[in-house]
DNA sequence: GAGCATTTGTGCGTATGTATG
DNA sequence: ACATACATACGCACAAATGCT
């Protein structure tokens, strides 16, 4: 019966015995479909069983050609959870001259932020002697969330010495860029000078205001600013959802 | 009855309403225990319940002393699986001369390093591309786990064109050095270029390498390493045990 | 996946000590 | 002496996360 099928199939797309092997067809169908948007960027796909069912296939096969597409970087498979189109990474470089908008921008990208939170706090023994103000001094704490193309991408706790930057809360309020915040307080300039990065879990706050699931890491930096003087303008932690960003360093 | 206690209890230590409050007694008895090595870096410390019963107190009143110690970073408390002493952290400085051995030196460690697998295997399309060569010429594989006084911190995948580096499995097969491997090979010196960084669980083999939790993160970085000529020498992958390393970019 | 033991996290009620006015 | 406020400490119960079978 079954006659040799030279045609695709009606149904599944898939032509037999062609010399084709058929994960390669369902691999470059998958592909083509996240290609024209029919699945999006963070997605999640088909289970394999699905999968298997609509292309009328045993689930090895699927498996087959999503492991090829998990190679190519196309999509991500997470055990227990199913599989998701790869989300486009957003290159963070690191630099004396990390700038969160431009540095958006640069990947054309519409930046976006958000203040979450703003407090005059007094500092505790680590942060007062990086800030270089004696211990229990007033320091303003800003918590902003950045977006790329509305999309969170880092969640951003900055740490100024409130006695040189009384207005940067009034300031902050009006316009939620920290570079002209400071340019109004008269720091037209200031420049990176360490990040030490790390990565844990996030909060459950964390992962709910980056929009991630609470079992993907956040990337944790820790920065500091200092004017072209010298002095300490800020000191920054910031936390990245890993997966949807990539730190970029240039030596 | 009950008269009160002046002198510190015998079995205890603590002493009650003589004005220092119960829980900073405990909060300084087991930094001083952490201090002395008693409690090793990384070490499971008692439970709660174990610490109530041995300072006959609440357990509330342990876990009060046990979040000032986790905000002093001396302890790190994970629910569901216990108090860990806080591990000491390695500052790895990312720069042009990045060298794993150097590095860890710098931080008066001991470094190690035990090569898991050499291999040659033919360059997939990405790694083709970032190498200079043409897909499928073969690449020299090197899987190395390295390690700072005994403790893993970091497996890296190294990729080599095999067309250049014909010698290298027999070098390093003696030496697990990387650097000087090349500089046999007629590479005295090269130069990172550029470092991509991201974070994600380790897959059980990862953790179990780093014998670290499967649920703390790896730092994922990629490197690429050029010799003085420009020419890439080597385009390596590194997982790095989050929590026991740093990564410190300095601008 | 369900079930179980272990361990930390959280909430509530209560009592006592200490400092202030 | 009294009221108030706050920190300390205890007891109990249950929620949530983890690891194991």
């Amino acid at each position: 019966m079954t006659p040799d099928a030279v045609a695709p199939d009606q149904s599944t797309g898939l032509t037999r015995r062609q010399g084709i092997a058929l994960w390669r067809q369902i691999q470059h169908t998958l592909e083509a479909e996240i290609a024209d948007g029919r699945h999006k960027p963070g997605a999640r796909l088909p289970t394999e069983a699905e999968l298997s069912a609509r292309f009328a296939v045993n689930r090895h096969t699927v498996r087959r050609a999503m492991e090829e597409l998990q190679g190519r970087g196309l999509v991500r498979i997470e055990q227990g959870r199913g599989s998701f189109v790869a989300e486009d990474v957003v290159d963070y470089r690191l630099g004396p001259r990390t700038r969160f908008s431009e540095n958006i921008r640069a990947q054309n990208r519409e930046p976006a932020g958000r203040i979450l939170r703003i407090a005059e706090v007094p500092a505790e023994a680590g942060l007062a002697e990086a800030l270089g103000i004696r211990r229990g001094r007033a320091v303003v704490l800003v918590e902003r969330l950045a977006l790329a193309d509305g999309r969170p991408v880092v969640i951003g706790t900055h740490h100024f010495p409130a006695a040189r930057f009384p207005q940067l809360p009034e300031l902050l309020a009006q316009n939620p860029s920290i570079t002209a915040a400071l340019a109004a307080c008269g720091v037209p300039d200031y420049r990176r000078r360490v990040t030490r990065i790390t990565a844990r879990l996030p909060t459950p706050e964390e992962a709910d205001l980056l929009q991630q699931s609470r079992s993907r890491p956040v990337l944790v930096t820790e920065a500091v600013n200092t004017d072209p003087a010298g002095a300490v303008v800020d000191v920054t932690q910031s936390r990245y959802a890993a997966g949807r960003v990539q730190l970029v360093v240039e030596s």
